[in-house]
RNA sequence: GUGAUUGUAGCUCAGUCGGUUAGAGCGCCAGAUUGUGGCUCUGGAGGCCGCCGGUUCGAAUCCGGUCUUUCACCCCA
């Protein structure tokens, strides 16, 4: 008896159904990276492991798959370590591979090692499946499609404010309503500063990103746990509960950081991109949000986020400035700047809330009925002049029961159905039914190709 | 990774105190209906009760482990 088969923890199987909406999704978000002129590239699955190390912190490294060498790995391994049972020293021996954590990494090394073939400012797009070995629950995959843009080799805040509008677009084509949350690192580390705890950025970053979820005084007794002092602690509430509009907020700051150059920077960088952003058809709210950290520490400037207002799921889309990636690969003073549109949390809210147009679900347009071997012999001539007219069109491939057949296209939710027995043969017409209104009439091919394309 | 939680037919779920042959709705297949689907009626197929082990005369039910699901933390798309 054969096994039960089954997949990986945190993955999943799509079917036809599931499909046409994912590449519904896949497509109207090319479209848009296609129209803003950005170009798609591939990388592999699997990178060497030092490529991936060291670029997502502690957490990040502890959630990269790794992939076992090929052939006898404990071979090569020390003894002592295998004694010692020393996993995290081991793994350095017998694994020399990953999957792929995101799609900016492996970008960031296709950019070096490519960089006299390409010409800078570089744009490309990348929709490809990433794996992270975290626990799975709703809305968090192991294995999970990210929609990648990114520009690098331009320090134009141009860019930033282009994102802004590929992000607008994007939602806006899908119907997903969403706020897209903005801030700079430049802002967070000038507030470290300002604090006197310059060194306790990230500590600091983790923490206030909190601030929405557990509130303010939870984010104190954090900060402190973290070993800040009462006084920075003190000086960052007023920071903290900054509010009104985003012009209103940057003013307060600008005079908080009076004293600090790159907090300054900070602020005029979210003030420019917020004031190109205001002159553009720009629909999306673009809210500053101080609070807003992430946790990828390759980021340098501009971060950004998006949410869905209409459904309870973390970020589906996200982004920033890294000043220096290609740096870690030998390639210095190059800044990109780009998100990623994470595709299966959009899928899961398209689902959710049902934003599907009609037309993506319809995929044959009409079906004919095999009455026979000589009759679909006839009806597979005249779908083959219909698909040249570009209607989407299938003979059923089986003279099976009228009732079957007429089932089958209910199922597939096929909008007509042609009917070519002997009678229409002789005739030289179709019998073309509407299988919502249950009407049918018999007419010519040349009709046909008017109903569908008029 | 830490702490919980879930698993019974293709799907959603019942299943009493441990007790004979594990049920329902939906779906699927067939017939009523030979070239006309959806509605109705009739009949049928489909289950290692997640998996492994233990307790017991006897386990879907109790216990342990494991895998999976969902949730919180962590982190993130």
């Amino acid at each position: 008896m054969a096994q039960k088969p089954s997949i990986p923890k945190g993955t999943r199987d799509f079917t036809p159904d599931e499909m046409v909406r994912r590449n519904y999704i896949f497509d109207s978000i090319k479209e848009v990276f296609q129209r803003y002129g950005y170009m798609p590239i591939e990388t592999p699955a699997m990178e060497n492991l030092d490529t991936l190390l060291g670029k997502y912190g502690d957490e990040g490294d502890k959630l990269l798959f790794k992939i076992l060498n090929s052939g006898d790995f404990l071979n090569k391994a020390d003894d002592g370590l295998l004694a010692q049972k020393d996993s995290n020293r081991l793994t350095g021996q017998i694994s020399e591979k990953g999957l792929r954590y995101d799609l900016t990494v492996p970008f960031a090394r296709f950019v070096v090692q490519h960089q006299n073939e390409l010409s800078f400012p570089f744009k490309r797009y990348q929709i490809q499946p990433v794996w992270r070995a975290d626990r799975p629950q709703k809305g968090r995959y192991r294995e999970f499609f990210q929609c990648d843009v990114d520009v690098i080799g331009s320090d134009s805040l141009f860019n930033e404010v282009e994102l802004i509008q590929i992000v607008d677009e994007v939602f806006r084509n899908l119907g997903i309503r969403v706020v897209i949350k903005l801030n700079n690192r430049k802002v967070l580390a000038g507030i470290a500063e300002i604090i006197g705890e310059a060194s306790r950025l990230t500590d600091i970053t983790v923490a206030i990103d909190k601030l929405e979820k557990i509130g303010l005084e939870k984010v104190n007794v954090e900060l402190s746990e973290k070993g800040l002092t009462d006084d920075a602690i003190a000086k960052l509430q007023p920071i903290l509960s900054l509010s009104g509009s985003n012009s209103g907020k940057l003013d307060q700051l600008a005079h908080i950081f009076a004293s600090s150059e790159l907090g300054t920077k900070g602020v005029e960088e979210l003030r420019e991109v917020l004031t190109i952003v205001e002159s553009l058809d720009v629909e999306t709210g673009v809210e500053l949000d101080l609070t807003l950290a992430r946790g990828l520490n390759y980021y340098t400037g501009a971060i950004f986020e998006v949410k869905a207002l209409d459904m309870q799921i973390g970020s589906i889309t996200g982004g920033g400035r890294y000043d220096d990636l290609t740096g870690i690969f030998g390639l210095k003073n190059v800044s990109g700047v780009g998100i990623s549109f994470g595709a299966d949390r959009i899928f899961d809210v398209m689902n959710q809330l049902e934003l599907y147009p009609p037309e993506v679900t319809t995929t044959t347009q009409l079906m004919f009925v095999n009455f026979g071997p000589k009759e679909g012999a006839h009806c597979l001539k005249i779908a083959s002049q219909l698909r040249k007219e570009g209607l989407k069109v299938e003979v059923y491939p089986d003279s099976a029961k009228m009732k079957k057949q007429m089932t089958y296209a209910n199922k597939k939710n096929i909008a007509f159905v042609a009917l070519v027995g002997e009678e229409e043969m002789n005739a030289g017409t179709v019998t073309l039914k509407n299988m919502e209104s249950g009407e049918q009439s018999a007419m010519k091919v040349e009709d046909i190709i008017r109903t569908f394309t008029e």
